[in-house]
DNA sequence: CCCGTGACTTTCG
DNA sequence: GCGAAAGCCACGG
């Protein structure tokens, strides 16, 4: 279907659009803020983080990533633990989060 | 309708 | 490679 192209935000709200682009993540892989936002059409970054952050609790949110592979603010530590259970490619970090991941081998492409 | 906020991104020095 | 500043988007008050 030449498809390809951003569809218009109409059946369903941003927040429904965000969980469904979440929960088709793979276990093992892991996807930006800015790729979520992309796949939805949509640049908004941050908006897909606000979503996770009051409905996150239902999806994978540990699958979804800042750029440059670093966790999400303030739940480094929550996250390992499910990357390590996934078998994620970590690297290791001298930074606060102690860790960073490989977005080169998790990246997951659509 | 305007303003502020946020689990962000990208560029510049 | 790191830190700071500006930009962008959606939502609540």
């Amino acid at each position: 279907m030449s498809e390809g192209e951003r569809m218009p935000q109409h059946p369903v709200g941003f927040v429904e659009a965000v969980l469904v682009v979440v929960a088709d993540i793979p276990s093992g892989q892991v996807a930006t803020y800015g790729d979520v936002a992309a796949l939805l059409g949509s640049r908004g970054a941050r908006a897909v983080g606000g979503v996770m952050a009051h409905y996150g609790s239902e999806v994978a949110w540990w699958r979804v990533i800042r750029a440059g592979g670093r966790p999400p603010a303030g739940h480094a530590e929550a996250a390992r633990q499910h990357y390590e259970a996934e078998g994620t490619p970590l690297l290791p970090a001298e930074n606060e989060d102690g860790y960073r991941i490989d977005l080169r081998a998790a990246r997951w492409r659509a």
